[in-house]
Parts: C-alpha cells; structure tokens; sequence
DNA sequence: GCAAGATACTACGACCTCGTAGTAAATGAG
DNA sequence: CTCATTTACTACGAGGTCGTAGTATCTTGC
C-alpha cells in the first residue's frame, strides 16, 4: 500500500550502495577500495582498451581514464600502442601488480565466501541472479541508446 | 569457460553503474542528477531522521549529510527538533520542494515508463527482480555485519 | 542515579566522479 | 583522394563521496 512505488532502478541503487558496504569490508586492509577492485580485476580479463575498461565495467569513460592515470602511476599498469587503431593504446597488468592482485583477490574470495553460503543457505541462486541482471542491464543498455 | 567468473557483486557494481546513464538521461533538463533523484524520492515517504535516510536508501551517513546539507541550502528542506531524541532532528521536504519534485517524477516516470515496457516485452518481471534484489541486499546487510 | 558505553550527528579533507571541451586518428561518401 | 563525420582519447575543474575524529545526547547496568 505504498504511496511511493520502489522502482527497479532505485532498488538497484540501494543494493548497489549497500554491496559496496560489504566489498569494502571485504577488502579491509588490502590498500585498494570498492570501484579500485572492480577496475583492477576486470583488468585480469587481459589487454584492453579504455573503451574496453568503460564498458566491460559499466563506467563513465573519464571515470575509466580516472583509474588507468593512477594504475599506471602506482606502477600497476603498462601501456602499449594499438596496432588496430592508432588513436588507442593496449593497457595491461604489470606482472607484480598482476601477482599482487591475485593476492588480494584470494582474501576478497575467502571473506566472500561467507556472503556466498548465506547466498546459498537462503535458496538465492547466485549464477541464475547474475544471468537475471545481466540481462536488465542490457536492456538499460538499449533504452539509453533510444532516449 | 572464463578463467575470472564474474561475481553477483560485481555484476551488482556494472549495472548500478550503468543505471546511472539511464537515470541521468531520464531526468535531463531537470537540473538534478541520478543520486539527488534518488534521495529527492526517498523523501517523499515522509518526515525522517538522518540516519533514516541513510538507511533507506543504503548511503553511508556521511554521505547522507552532505545531500541533506545541500538540499537545505536550496531551501528544499526542512528541520525539526525530533520529539524522540534529542540527538537527531527530522527532516522533511518543504510545501515548494515536494510540488517541485513531484513534476520532476512525473517526468521522470514519463521517460522511464519507455524503459519498463522493454521490460514487459522481454519477459522480466520487475516486481519480482525488485523483491529478489531487496532479499540479497538484506543478506548483503547481514553478512556486512558479521565481519 | 551515575558512570560507561552506545548512538545521532557535524566538521573536515583527501580523493573520486564525470561532464565539457578539445586533439588526433579513423571512416565513409562522393 | 579528400573533406565531413565519427571515434578514442586527454585535460580540466566543479562538485560529490565518505572515513576519521570529535561533540552531544541517550541508555544501561549496578
């Protein structure tokens, strides 16, 4: 009986705001944030473009550009010319920050592995939600081409 | 067969992120952006405390602050000595703002409304991904609270 | 009824976000 | 081939984020 219908795209948000809780949580003690860990592990995908690192991630692209400056400045990244286009570069992990990476993302995994029994302990099939959102963000994808 | 499986949390993270663009076009010209929008709405469920606020739409309480600050200085809210507590106050959009706002929904659902029947079409239940995304972020706030 | 602890909030500041504007390279139409 | 358009990116800066530290008020146990 709600005046104030809560919308998809609200809900979105707040569970949003509230996953970043736990992600930073999470990583507590690592040295890097939320968004500094979603960017670096969408970087093990391999080399990319910042367009690539934009959208595989969702962001803006000088959001993108924000993360690859500093990567780069904390000796993280490599940057190499595009031999397909010459107005872009090819960033990747360096192969420490890589190593180093791989580290964190072992801790991030064992305090979320708590998350995921909760997950599974509540009936919430995880693989079939990922699918679920995957799909919706596509479709916002689509609707903001069209607007 | 990806080497780096893509977690619910991240997933949560991109589609977040690009609701946003979708958010932002909607409420174009209207001279708010997607965050304001959503603490702006969350207002309209009535008089509230700060943390209430926080709460209701997963902000950190800092963060909170600085919206109800804000929307103070443009005279869109109010404060009240909050009868219950002596440390909080309640805050509470004004006559003006919430007629204001009111047309900025409607705009909005106008825009948004476009969005929705692509959701129709393709089968998504958003009643049911609202009450599913509501469930894990309930999880979410309880495994936060466990480490 | 009073410490000790918890809770609601503010102030501050380092850092992040991301739109606008501009450059350079690629693409495409004639 | 060449000019118009599009695309990939950078520089900049106004404004937003949010943790830390601190104050005031409430709550609880004894």
């Amino acid at each position: 009986m709600e005046r104030v219908r809560i919308g998809v795209l609200f809900q979105i948000f707040r569970t949003a705001q509230v996953s970043s809780k736990l992600v930073n949580a999470a990583l507590d003690g690592s040295g890097i944030t939320g968004p500094d860990y979603a960017v670096y592990s969408y970087l093990l995908h391999g080399p990319m473009t910042l367009t690539d690192l934009a959208e595989g991630t969702g962001m803006p692209l000088t959001t993108a550009a924000g993360y690859v400056q500093r990567f780069e400045e904390r000796g993280h990244l490599s940057k190499r010319r595009n031999p397909a286009d010459g107005r872009s570069y090819l960033v990747e992990l360096t192969p420490d920050a890589r190593k180093w990476l791989l580290e964190i993302v072992e801790q991030f995994a064992e305090t979320i592995a708590l998350f995921d029994a909760v997950l599974v302990e509540e009936g919430v099939d995880s693989a079939e939600l990922v699918e679920q959102l995957g799909r919706v963000q596509e479709l916002i994808e689509k609707s903001v081409e069209t607007l």
